[in-house]
DNA sequence: AGGTTGACCTGGACGC
DNA sequence: TGCGTCCAGGTCAACC
């Protein structure tokens, strides 16, 4: 379900409930598939954190956790006494300072149907929650994906986590273009590809195209640096226009409070497939382009 | 290596 | 009402 606004959306609304809140309790269900991390390594670096900031890398939710004070001192010592006894190459006998380990935060991919709520813990389950959170002030964070392409993990990498792409809200316009040189894929596929940049999906892949006058199909290396420039800004422009408006919600959206985002009645060709351009009145078209359902006005895009 | 395709899941919409 | 078919905003692994 959710790109780049509707992660963002989901990421600020969370994180203005639950930041500061230490994790009392964790609970995982039974399938497998949503999780990416074994169930016990998320249950003992969730339980016992706080919750020092939730945001979002590309189509993650990353929420960094903090150990509180007494636990991290007895986490100190524990990873300290591990480090020397198990494996004294990582941490030599005579190096002055112990390198600072780096800090745990949960990943949350919301995949298609995955939605992250926060709620009092009276309220009902609904059916396939996959985790749930207890917080101290008593609420929880839950999360629930009927189709499981949502996947759930933790790590601790040095400098954070960061994705394998480009932010597409905030790459340059020359690094923009550079990205697209000597592809040989269409510019729909080169959108879509999260190693290039990270968050854009097939909503706004067509819709920034629509805006940026640019069939799907065009071969990324062929077009020129102004259609290139042309397509970078139409592509901010949709993504920051849908992030003000709460992202979209096409068929089962909610964001973190049970509000529905209103991008959805911006779309210009994303599910218009038969009905006139707003533009130009040409019917706009369904192609299939890198496996995806692609919508363009053939008039108004070349 | 870059590019393409199909598999992974469930549920909703649509046609008969 | 019920059944079959198709479609879905995302990733991966496996192939060419």
């Amino acid at each position: 379900m959710p790109e780049l606004p509707e992660v963002e959306t989901v990421a600020r609304g969370v994180d203005a409930r639950v930041r500061g809140e230490r994790i009392e309790h964790v609970w995982l269900g039974e399938k497998p598939e949503p999780l990416k991390s074994p169930a016990a390594l998320i249950e003992a670096t969730l339980t016992g954190k706080r919750i020092a900031r939730v945001h979002r890398v590309g189509k993650t939710i990353v929420v960094d956790l903090d150990a509180t004070d007494s636990e991290h001192h007895a986490e100190t010592s524990n990873h300290h006494t591990k480090t020397t006894q198990k494996d004294p190459k990582s941490l030599p006998k005579n190096a002055k300072k112990p390198v600072k380990p780096a800090c745990a935060q949960w990943l949350i991919h919301l995949g298609m149907t995955g939605r992250l709520l926060v709620c009092d813990s009276a309220v009902p389950v609904p059916p396939h929650t996959h985790a749930i959170v207890r917080l101290n002030s008593g609420r929880e964070l839950r999360f629930v994906d009927a189709r499981r392409f949502g996947r759930l993990s933790v790590v601790a990498e040095e400098g954070g986590f960061t994705g394998g792409g480009r932010e597409p809200l905030t790459i340059s316009p020359e690094d923009f273009v550079a990205l697209f040189r000597g592809r040989r894929t269409s510019i729909k596929a080169a959108l879509l590809n999260q190693t290039l940049l990270h968050g854009v999906g097939n909503i706004y892949a067509d819709e920034s195209l629509f805006r940026a006058g640019i069939r799907p199909r065009r071969q990324a290396a062929r077009l020129s640096r102004d259609e290139l420039r042309r397509l970078h800004f139409a592509l901010q422009a949709v993504l920051r226009s849908a992030i003000k408006q709460g992202g979209s919600s096409v068929s089962d959206y909610v964001d973190s409070d049970g509000v529905r985002g209103f991008f959805q009645l911006e779309h210009r060709v994303y599910m218009r497939t038969g009905q006139p351009c707003l533009v130009c009145g040409t019917t706009i078209r369904r192609v299939v382009v890198g496996g995806r359902g692609t919508h363009y006005c053939p008039t108004c895009q070349r």
